[in-house]
DNA sequence: TTTAAATTGTACTTAAAGGTACGAAAAGGC
DNA sequence: GCCTTTTCGTACCTTTAAGTACAATTTAAA
């Protein structure tokens, strides 16, 4: 946000802003994730969107500051949808296999870099600033959290094999990043869909595996 | 190496060499696994060890060459112990408690860091030069290749359910680094064991583990 | 005692990072 | 037409990274 809040239709004061923030944010997304944030600096935003180096930091204060804005913008466009899996009304096979399905997609014909940046900023976290650190602590929280109520969910519906729920939604979570850093590697996606399968489809009751 | 070969007792003809590679190899060893790679540089070697900069480029050619040189250490310090479980005559099911053990042992007790640098390395590689690339990938192909001769004897012994050996060796690789992850985001060795149990022992199959 | 060989560290270079001082530019209000 | 407000980008700062030129030092051999 600038020093003033301005709805669409505000006539404004000053010099009209030119400056496209959701551009830089959608360039620094796609630079940190195919290139690694410890690759790509400031000033190769700056190089890219074509703006001043003065202006990016205007409007997010600092490098941490932008890394944490890129994190939000990188939620809603690959965060979300995992949540929305999870959140699901499906039965509790489909739900593993949609989740199998949208982490093996492929990424060439969708246009987006391998792997997850999410996961990858997780491993490096210690290369960050408080507020990125932050969000990734938050995002990793709603994470584990989603996967709690699933997991909960199919048990009472009696599709869970008897672990702890805790301790599943963090195998779920592994196997996520497990998925990611795969890709990132350069194994096929469907030979990770095949790990997936032995992994996520283990705690599921067999009586729903039978006929699947 | 140097310029020359020197055995032991090879009198030597110029200046003596003071320079303890060992030392400098171990302190580079413990800062990367601690604050991470990207968070050490020479200079904090040089500072650390008391040697001039040009003597560690001397030693070890380039920063490439150096974290090649540690990572050579690094294997011998804490991925050949993994090796060795898996080429160990043991039974399955004690070899995967051996594993979980390994990895869950409480780090500050062995006064060594959490996580493992090969782990954290691998989910950077993008940040560092060919020669350590290639020591990862060639370390990388290693590990598949014990757990793919491990699946494989255990299979032939009956103890292995019925998956694709390369499925269940990137399985197996994929909780390491799972488990190695959530060490350093702070997870408990126990919760760990947890996860690891309920992924590392459900490939195998029940009749060995009934009773146990 | 001089010479050749080998290792040493001081002091430097170059490049690139994050970050900012400051004046010019572009708008509305008076 | 001038003032205020807001945004703009050029040109800079400081720090730190990797990497090196070079002369001094220490030894064995001649």
């Amino acid at each position: 946000m600038g020093t003033k809040m301005r709805k669409n239709s505000t006539p404004a004061r000053g010099r009209p802003k030119r400056l496209d923030r959701d551009q830089i944010l959608q360039a620094a997304l796609m630079e940190y994730w195919s290139k690694g944030p410890a690759n790509v600096s400031i000033n190769d935003i700056c190089i890219l969107t074509r703006v001043s180096k003065p202006g990016v930091y205007r409007e997010f204060g600092s490098d941490d500051g932008l890394k944490r804005s890129v994190l939000d913008a990188y939620h809603s466009l690959a965060i979300q949808p995992l949540l929305d899996i999870l959140e699901g009304r499906q039965s509790t096979i489909d739900t593993v296999n949609a989740l199998i399905g949208f982490m093996t997609q492929d990424r060439k014909t969708l246009g987006i870099p391998n792997g997850c940046l999410f996961v990858m900023m997780r491993a490096q976290f210690q290369q960050f600033g408080p507020c990125t650190c932050e969000k990734l602590i938050e995002f990793r929280h709603a994470l584990l959290n989603a996967y709690e109520v699933w997991i909960d969910r199919s048990k009472v519906r009696g599709d869970f094999a008897d672990v702890a729920t805790d301790i599943a939604a963090l195998f779920f979570d592994a196997q996520h990043g497990g998925a990611m850093r795969m890709q990132r590697e350069g194994v096929p996606n469907d030979t990770i869909a095949h790990v997936l399968g032995t992994g996520l489809r283990m705690p599921i009751s067999n009586a729903n595996i039978i006929g699947f």
